[in-house]
RNA sequence: GUCCCCAUCGUCUAGCCUGGCCUAGGACACCGCCCUUUCAAGGCGGAAACACGGGUUCAAAUCCCGUUGGGGACGCCA
């Protein structure tokens, strides 16, 4: 039987990092098995479901390349695949619980529901539905229903014990007495999550169901359900929830959590998508964590998943990416780049085939330093934002001056530098002689004076590239001006 | 409150099912050294864990029970 799996999720918010593993987890089991993927909206929270949320979410999607071949906008035998558009089919087959005598109309209200909940509470009795309107005899629950009295529709929970082997729990079992007669179809005719999630499983053909821990509850009631129909369910599989740093679920409060965010501050897809992976699983040949996709749809083992949850990581996250960033070569990686810079308005939006030359020069000297794209901004920034004013001051930077000699080497730095009409690479060096000479300072001594004479900084890419970088870039036509090698001198020994 | 699940370095994990090869391996982070014209990166090394208590067994991280800690479910949310 080939695999079909579905990724189902409700377009109430932005899709984050829990839910896009369980995205994922279905999407290499799918691509592993040679089956299909599919996308279902479950939008039967009429109130909190908007479609901004299911488009911003099918882009998340598309984004990691978790992409689906079956499901809302692609379509398929199978459909439709928004549940508010199935609404007449279960409306069919919840007739037909209710006809077998498996189903019943339920007619409390909210408030004596919650006056139940209350006084099972102080009696330390389990909260649930103690099944009072199972004894309104069926015909005249009908003519109540068709009177316009709003009823809503439940299971007839039986007795005995619900079971089944989850992939990644192993055998999990429940009482049936746990399990209060659960809502059906509400009280406006709309299905509820458990009873739509079964039709739709079924209808659609699913074969594996792969969603977070959370759900495992739901199991047994939907269990009870394809019983009650006659259906064959499918496997199983449940995934422990991630966890913040503070051990409690993942969610705002710990930074990024939607998937835009990360897409924002430069975090490569195929990175977050190895790292999600690798929360909760690991492959079976130990040491091989840095992963392409093809390594992972390969590799990935649903029954060698992880029941305890795993705790979010922000540093190795950022060393996958580091790690996937490496492997990008300089066009490419300009291409990425680029359009943070543009950001900032520090390049034009359509840079010449000059500028580009120079922006890939800009990212091969500091790209070493880069956790994510966006770093790019903060590592740059001496280039296009150069300010002695501000950064003479910094402890680190006023520890070099405060060196021996150090204001002697940028004053014959400056004084040799100014004595030159144009810089290039070979007259940079030439200069650096001469103060070695002059001052009689080497190695960190002569250079970190030099550092900060060029940079206003203590520390920064190579001065070699930077150098090639500020004297190319001045010449360049650029939104912001990029200061040369003398001027920056300048302005370095005006601010001592 | 009731029920369920989970438990190896700070974190992600290998090993657990099928006890001995575990003096518990790897990775991130951390610390040190090397490299170096700074900071990184890179190379090398270090510190760091089987939650606790009972069993079972010649032998337990691995099996069983209990305790503790953590998480989840109990909706006309999904």
């Amino acid at each position: 039987m080939t695999v079909r799996v579905r990724f189902a999720p409700s377009p109430t918010g932005h899709l984050h990092v829990g839910n896009v593993r369980t995205a994922l987890y279905n999407w290499l089991f799918a691509r592993q098995k040679k089956g299909t993927f599919i996308l279902r909206v479950e939008d039967t929270d009429l109130a909190r479901s908007e479609r901004r949320f299911e488009e911003q979410l099918m882009e998340d999607l598309r984004w990691l390349s978790l992409v689906w071949t079956e499901g809302v906008d692609v379509e398929g035998e199978h459909g439709p695949y928004r549940q508010t558009e199935r609404f007449d089919l279960y409306r069919e087959y919840a007739e037909r619980l209710l006809n077998e005598g498996k189903a019943y109309h339920c007619f409390c209200s909210a408030q004596e529901l919650e006056q139940e909940r209350q006084r099972q509470l102080a009696a330390g009795q389990p909260l649930r539905y103690s099944g009072k309107c199972r004894i309104v005899p069926p015909r005249k629950a009908r003519r109540r229903v068709q009177e316009g009295e709003k009823a809503v529709l439940r299971m007839k929970v039986r007795v005995g014990t619900v079971a089944f082997e989850d992939i990644v729990f192993g055998p999990l079992h429940i009482e049936c007495s746990e399990i209060g007669d659960f809502v059906l179809l509400r009280s406006d005719g709309s299905a509820q999550y458990n009873f739509a999630c079964v039709v739709d499983d079924t209808l659609m053909e699913i074969t594996a169901v792969i969603r977070g821990e959370g759900h495992i509850s739901n199991t047994y009631r939907q269990l009870l359900l394809y019983e009650a129909f006659g259906f064959k369910p499918p496997h199983f599989a449940h995934l422990s929830t991630i966890l913040g740093k503070d051990g409690s679920k993942l969610s705002k409060r710990h930074g990024a959590t939607s998937i835009d965010e990360f897409r924002q501050q430069g975090y490569l897809p195929v990175a977050l998508v190895n790292y999600l992976a690798l929360l909760g699983w690991a492959p079976r040949k130990e040491g091989r964590e840095i992963l392409t996709l093809e390594q992972l749809i390969a590799e990935f083992d649903l029954s060698r998943v992880h029941r305890s949850p795993a705790t979010f990581d922000w540093e190795k996250l950022n060393w996958v990416n580091r790690s996937h960033l490496k492997k990008l070569d300089r066009s490419h990686l300009t291409e990425l780049v680029t359009p943070y810079l543009q950001g900032r308005a520090w390049i034009p939006s359509e840079p010449s085939p000059e500028i580009k030359h120079w922006i890939g020069d800009v990212i091969e000297a500091v790209f070493k330093y880069l956790n994510k794209l966006e770093d790019v901004l903060r590592d740059a920034e001496l280039i296009f934002d150069f300010s002695p004013e501000k950064n003479l001051s910094e402890t680190h930077v006023q520890e070099v001056l405060s060196a021996d000699g150090a204001v002697e080497v940028i004053r014959e730095f400056h004084t040799r530098v100014q004595q030159h009409q144009s810089l290039d690479l070979e007259a940079y060096k030439g200069i650096i002689a001469e103060v070695k000479e002059a001052t009689g300072q080497k190695g960190k001594n002569l250079f970190h004076p030099v550092r900060v004479a060029l940079t206003a900084q203590s520390s920064g890419p190579e001065l070699d590239k930077l150098v090639c970088i500020f004297e190319q870039g001045s010449r360049l036509e650029l939104p912001v001006k990029i200061l040369g090698v003398k001027e920056r001198v300048q302005a370095v020994v005006e601010h001592l």
